[in-house]
DNA sequence: TCTTTGTCAAGAGCACTGCTCTCGAATGTG
DNA sequence: CACATTCGAGAGCAGTGCTCTTGACAAAGA
């Protein structure tokens, strides 16, 4: 059994090992454009490929710490855009900011949005240790809209009470992302996530090639929006 | 020079035979799960890996092949479901039979909406061939928005108008899909149609995992609103 | 009818992939 | 110091996309 001593030399250096490797895979993906090899790793760090093995079970296994990392990252930035707007009572600001974060996040690390947003790996099934990380954005989003209902400045718009069969699953996503909001509005924040990650998506993977060209502008616009369509606006 | 006449035998035993490698292909593509290998559907059919490259160049060139009948495939349905409303007025009922349509071909052949809506292939670069069916559902929501502002039934909501960077794009987008309708509902259509394959790509690709299972009454329940967004309901 | 011409499937082979196994060498621990 | 563990290297297997050559066959021309 490998004893694995927290703070031994051999842990440390096998840990940095492991980073290293990530590091390496995370260049080899951006640069072929999410094809990732193992052995194209192993050669970028002068070893040969079986080596690889002493670290990685499988090139799935490295992927999935690829994944984790990366929803960690995004789940990081969303975090700190959101807690980083001072008035804590601008609610439009806040949200802006958070769906900027996750944009820009995207737009800087295309391949690792596309890991995490894009279809599926064949084959692959996400871990459940994958969920937890994957729901900060959620998180993040959920509390402003939370603050902003418990602050009165939840525009109520004309309720849509949704159908009786998906009332219950509906109130349990509300009761761990945003417990004090009503139904509906939980309702149109799903929404509102679904067309956030919509909107990068469309931009990362060139659904708007020659159509709209001013992507920075457009998420802002349609952001706003979004807001609007909230409850959020002014 | 190869004479390929439009009758000729050869020709015509060459055409089942490409339909062939692609209907093999796909049912490939289905049990593997997007993972497409030139060797294996030779197997299939029951010949040597060097043969197929007589119908198709590369294994890009396959995919792409399939790609575009995706656009098609998905393109007409929408048409179809679109033109199956009886009573033209009816835009809300037209909105939703599209939207669904939409959905259904995609829960139906969920790989080949993945090859078309999801990461984009390592290294593929799209011909300029898929751009025209890749637009068809949209062109088919553009005149149900367009039919319904000529009808006067578009409700007006508080216009925000995009800021002027984006004004001649959006127009130029208005002019090919919705000609009559203002720049605002435009802005409000892209909006919806990036949410709606963002809730069909959240859908497949598992996002919405242990959190929403009845997932037609939310997709349903969910075009319904995005229909009001749009001004569409009654 | 015989010959030419183009098309086709097959097979071998190249460079690559993920992965396994074995074998020495280096290394930290008792 | 000796032992046990960990590591990297190398060979090897089965699979991949793709290329090139070879021989069979069928459609058209003389």
């Amino acid at each position: 059994m490998a004893e694995r001593t927290a703070g031994s030399i051999r842990a440390r250096v096998r840990a940095e090992m492991v980073e290293e490797i990530k590091n390496a895979a995370r260049r080899q993906l951006a640069e072929t454009g999410s094809d990732l090899s193992l052995r194209a790793v192993a050669r970028e760090m002068g070893m040969v490929s079986s080596a690889v093995y002493r670290y990685f079970a499988s090139r799935d296994d490295l992927l999935t710490a690829l994944i984790l990392d990366a929803y960690n990252s995004l789940g990081e930035a969303s975090e700190v855009a959101g807690a980083a707007v001072a008035d804590r009572s601008d609610f439009l600001g806040r949200w802006l900011a958070v769906a900027h974060a996750v944009r820009d996040w995207a737009v800087a690390q295309p391949h690792e949005y596309a890991l995490i947003y894009g279809s599926p790996v064949p084959g692959y099934a996400a871990p459940q240790d994958t969920v937890e990380p994957s729901i900060r954005p959620v998180v993040v989003l959920g509390e402003i809209l939370n603050d902003a209902h418990n602050a009165g400045a939840l525009a109520g718009r004309a309720p849509v009470p949704p159908p009786t069969s998906l009332s219950a699953e509906v109130r349990r996503v509300r009761d761990v992302v945003a417990p004090d909001v009503g139904e509906e509005a939980m309702v149109r924040a799903l929404i509102a996530w679904t067309e956030l990650f919509g909107a990068v998506s469309f931009e990362l993977f060139g659904r708007f090639h020659n159509t709209i060209t001013d992507l920075a502008t457009w998420f802002d616009h349609q952001a706003r929006i979004m807001a609007t369509f909230l409850g959020l606006s002014d």
